[in-house]
DNA sequence: ACGGATGCAACG
DNA sequence: TCGTTGCAT
């Protein structure tokens, strides 16, 4: 007897709302004079007419299918209208797509606990909106659940609801219906008004329900699911699929749904398919160089929209070797911590290209050529909103200039900077930071007074371009501090970095990190010795020990948890990681 | 020249 | 933890 993973507890209203042909629709929301047509929308076209990635009902009733070219769609059904993804960079942008699945995500985040599953996919949890109606106005007779259930499912799209209908009703009206069922239905109402508020407001169509529709066994509606026994749909799906599937049609699943309404990552790539491979780092960089621009544009409007940093930076790619055509060896990918700002990023990805070359080659001379690319920004972090209390803990020199920002909700990157790293913009403005006077008389906050530049120190600090508007934790901490690093370091006011065998456990990930970056480095530009500041990222670590100390207790504490919320508070305390101040040699 | 771009989870 | 793999839309 097969056993399928334990299901625990309470009954859940979820539902799996899905965008059918979601570009398409986008499209037809643009250009209405596509709707009611055979459309489908193509990346690129060069190439056979593009790949087609979302194609409309009307085309597929010519039998167009999304694994088709434009060409070959266009023998299929002559009259289709290709619609072509926007190109930036070169390369394919979704953000068009991206933010209009935000629109929906906001509003079916209203009803119930919300996880957006892809760009045009959401599950919602709406168990407790369902209890609630089931409390203050309960559709009592079954009848009365079935026509509000009917309208819910012939609603957006043309129905031949006939067939679908009587198992529903069938269903809803059977003798036995329970608790658990009109909660159910109870759900199918909410997802109804909420697919109505999408129309509304959005001009989208969505359909609830069950993805899994593979039809093998008819299955067309959650009335038809239920007649077939657990074990029958385990037997065709898999244990898990088909308990899955089995127990969602009751409106029971046992996996939580997430409340998350933003991506876990970050990511853009391309390829270059047969002879646009790429075979030289000249325009491996000219590319990384154009993805790594998106996706700094994309992490920075994360950052400013939703107050969330990104700590790794990943570099994947696809490659093969001049004359061994078979050779199973893949290109290893690598990952460093992301540092803000367009050129650090761009930086940062070639010299993990270069490793992973390296790695890749394993020192053969042989030519080499990319066959796709593709950068990913990833562990993105909340920043609690607390945390803006922080920046008015810790000011920088340019504090006054910061004071001019009440409500920037968007803090564009400046091109001219190279180090741009940008906090939270503060929104409250309760207290003054008290301040002290350095030897030139500019007033620092208490906090910063222990980092309160000597006027030669602030000299080389001058060198380094000014963040206007925003005074934050990420640049004087990120981008004065290391310069000012560099100079105690030279002074040798600061003690040399440790060898690796002083080092603690908790230092290791650091270690690991920081040691890549260098192996990196040297491994490309043999005899440059490394600077520490390239080192340098946003983390706690960064953080000076002293300033840190100075901050209020409660500050501490925020501070703590805030880049790497700890899941075992404090056993590996991050205070002693400090010590990581001072990267480590390489071994 | 594989449907591409993207995102997730699981695994070692 | 990182890197790989596989899978999904």
């Amino acid at each position: 007897m097969p056993v399928a993973r334990p299901e625990p507890q309470e009954p859940r209203v979820i539902a799996h709302v899905d965008m059918d042909c979601f570009y398409v629709q986008v499209e037809q929301r643009r250009n209405p004079a596509l709707r009611g047509q055979p459309t489908a929308v193509v990346q690129y076209n060069d190439w056979k007419g593009g790949g087609l990635i979302a194609v409309s009902y009307e085309a597929r009733s010519f039998g167009v299918k999304r694994s088709m070219r434009g060409d070959e769609a266009k023998r299929v059904c002559p009259g289709i209208n290709l619609v072509q993804v926007p190109v930036a960079r070169g390369k394919a942008d979704l953000n068009l797509y991206r933010s209009a699945g935000s629109e929906v995500v906001a509003i079916l985040a209203s009803k119930g606990k919300c996880e957006r599953a892809s760009i045009d996919e959401v599950y919602l949890d709406l168990t407790d909106a369902a209890k609630q109606m089931l409390l203050q106005s309960p559709p009592d007779s079954p009848e009365e659940i079935f026509m509000e259930a009917a309208k819910s499912n012939i609603l957006g799209l043309p129905s031949d609801a006939s067939e679908k209908e009587k198992n529903v009703r069938a269903w809803l009206c059977r003798p036995d219906a329970d608790y658990e069922d009109k909660l159910l239905a109870c759900g199918a109402i909410i997802v109804a008004q909420l697919r109505v508020r999408v129309l509304e407001e959005t001009q989208f169509t969505c359909s609830a329900g069950i993805a899994h529709n593979k039809d093998d066994l008819g299955v067309e509606t959650i009335g038809d699911l239920l007649s077939f026994t657990e074990e029958k749909l385990q037997e065709q799906y898999g244990v898990n699929t088909g308990t899955w599937l089995w127990k969602i049609a009751r409106g029971i699943s046992g996996e939580e749904v997430e409340d998350r309404l933003l991506p876990k990552s970050h990511g853009c790539g391309k390829t270059f398919p047969g002879p646009k491979a790429l075979k030289n780092s000249a325009s491996v960089k000219g590319w990384l160089d154009q993805l790594c621009e998106e996706l700094s544009e994309r992490i920075q409007s994360d950052l400013n929209q939703n107050k969330r940093i990104a700590q790794t930076l990943t570099l994947h790619a696809r490659a093969s070797k001049a004359n061994e055509r078979d050779s199973t060896k893949k290109f290893p990918s690598k990952s460093c911590p992301l540092r803000y700002g367009t050129g650090k990023i761009q930086e940062d990805a070639m010299k993990l290209f270069e490793s992973g070359l390296h790695d890749f080659l394993e020192s053969q001379n042989t030519g080499w050529s990319i066959t796709s690319l593709s950068v990913t920004a990833s562990k993105i972090f909340d920043i609690p909103s607390g945390t803006s209390s922080i920046l008015r803990y810790i000011k920088g020199p340019s504090s006054a200039a910061s004071q001019a920002i009440p409500d920037s909700s968007s803090v564009p990157e400046d091109p001219s900077l190279d180090n741009n790293v940008y906090a939270t913009p503060i929104h409250e403005e309760k207290c003054e930071p008290s301040t002290s006077e350095n030897e030139d008389g500019e007033r620092y906050s208490d906090i910063s007074a222990k980092q309160c530049p000597t006027s030669e120190e602030k000299r080389i600090s001058k060198k380094l371009p000014e963040v206007k508007g925003t005074s934050s934790i990420l640049k004087f901490l990120s981008r004065g501090q290391s310069a000012l690093h560099e100079k105690r370091k030279s002074d040798g006011l600061i003690c040399s970095p440790q060898g690796p065998g002083s080092s603690s456990e908790a230092n290791k990930a650091e270690e690991h990190n920081v040691a890549a970056q260098r192996a990196d480095r040297s491994n490309i530009n043999s005899g440059t010795e490394p600077s520490a500041s390239n080192a340098w990222m946003f983390n706690v670590e960064d953080i000076d020990p002293a300033v840190v100390e100075e901050l209020p207790p409660e500050i501490q504490r925020e501070i703590q948890g805030w880049i790497r919320p700890s899941k075992q508070p404090s056993t590996k305390r991050r205070g002693s990681t400090i010590s990581s101040y001072f990267p480590p040699a390489r071994s």
